[in-house]
DNA sequence: GTACTACTTTTGGTTGACCAGATTTTTGCT
DNA sequence: AGCAAAAATCTGGTCAACCAAAAGTAGTAC
């Protein structure tokens, strides 16, 4: 951690984007700003915060991209938020932004695997089982080679995408490359041959059109990890 | 929807960023960059690309945004990815990052929070369950005013909180305003008593750490919100 | 008194020049 | 030739000036 002897820096170094963000944090929760104001014109902002304009707009940018604020062409920028609370609670948020715990992803990624190929089963239509399909073909291809890692991304991949929820795909998406990296330079993650029938079941499963089947096997598909960072997360809890 | 004539915009303007994140795809797709290279500086791909820097900066910031590119200060972006196949995916998925439909925000936001609660039934400590107390205090006080909606929220977002995941409150963050957002917009909800009966009923089972009960209840407590959602899809499929 | 038009101001968007740190190349000594 | 110091170059980060569209305002015709 990056403790210091003061023990107040919590952050390495808050980037100037960042202490804008908490500028207009600070404008909100003194209650100069409440939720559906216009806020002030960039310009001022950055004469008011003591930065410039470049800072506050990429700060304002990030804001939106989290749907903090919404900033129209030529006119300003509003804030979305429905309460003081709420919007607080957001931007620390998008303030804490840091790289997540190996063990949370993971646990999340489980809970959103195992709903999406539920759904999946329920859902999927013609064109997505050959999708499937290719994609299951190309990992028992790739199984020996270097591609072996990004073939089974893409069948996972595939499956998210099969569930016919772009939300759980969009947050897969989000999530499982930070694991696979991480997995991927923790242990030199030998072809597991187990991986290869697991992979055929939940096929079979959801070709069944049997979600809860095809839930179970994911479960048991992604245990292997989630025991690989729960031992992880013990060991450097020593 | 934005339909033309030619049938060929997709999308309404596709913006000068998303074009660029375009163009850096083009050149992953055709070899000229693979995973881990180093892409070329932000003036180069400026006069390349026909933009100007400004407008490669966004998409650059962009897709370090989504994990996709690495950027260190005075010396370059390198891509992240792992595979040519799962970068192309990534890209896309930044591109057709839409607002997603209301069915499945809240189908997402049921998995995740039936989740959370299971988890923070577990896992709560002294203080968790003085933030909950409050919180929960806090939605009674407000149930016959306009910060009805805030503090119900805020709510859920201590549940989150106290479930120590981290991931799973960062994505019920992204998910639960939007929800909010709209069925505020689309339903006068006017208060339910039976609301607060069943928030009673969470805190409870979460102080027995009766993870299970806490997330029947849970499932039971948005199944209201998941049914509008379904009434409302079906409604704008006819 | 009201509605409409033309003008001024304000807004976010864009551009090109400049800055300091990192990187590479050149240079000069041994 | 080997190697270290220094200079030239290349990088992302920053800044101030400019652009066109939106919003606001004043004036005028009715």
């Amino acid at each position: 951690m990056a403790e210091t002897f003061t023990g107040l820096k919590e952050q390495n170094v808050e980037s100037p984007t960042d202490k804008v963000i908490s500028k207009v944090k600070d404008l909100i929760n003194s209650g100069v700003l409440k939720p559906g104001d216009k806020l002030p014109a960039e310009r001022k902002l950055a004469v008011e915060f003591g930065f410039g304009r470049t800072q506050v707009r990429e700060a304002l940018h990030k804001l939106e991209f989290y749907g903090i604020i919404k900033t129209l062409p030529q006119s300003g920028s509003i804030i979305n938020g429905l309460d003081i609370n709420t919007l607080d609670g957001l931007i620390s948020d998008v303030l804490n932004l840091q790289s997540y715990d190996f063990y949370s992803l993971v646990e999340t990624r489980v809970v959103l695997e195992t709903n999406a190929i539920r759904l999946c089963a329920e859902r999927w239509t013609e064109k997505d089982m050959q999708k499937l399909e290719k994609a299951h073909e190309n990992y028992l291809r790739d199984f020996n080679t270097a591609k072996r890692i990004g073939s089974d991304f893409a069948f996972h991949r595939t499956v998210a995408e099969s569930s016919h929820n772009p939300v759980f795909k969009a947050m897969l998406m989000i999530v499982i490359p930070d694991i696979m990296e991480i997995y991927q330079r923790d242990r030199l993650c030998a072809p597991n041959p187990d991986v290869i029938d697991e992979h055929q079941q939940m096929m079979n499963a959801i070709k069944k059109r049997d979600g809860e089947k095809a839930a179970q096997i994911m479960t048991k598909h992604l245990k292997g990890i989630l025991d690989f960072a729960k031992s992880k997360l013990e060991k450097e809890e020593n």
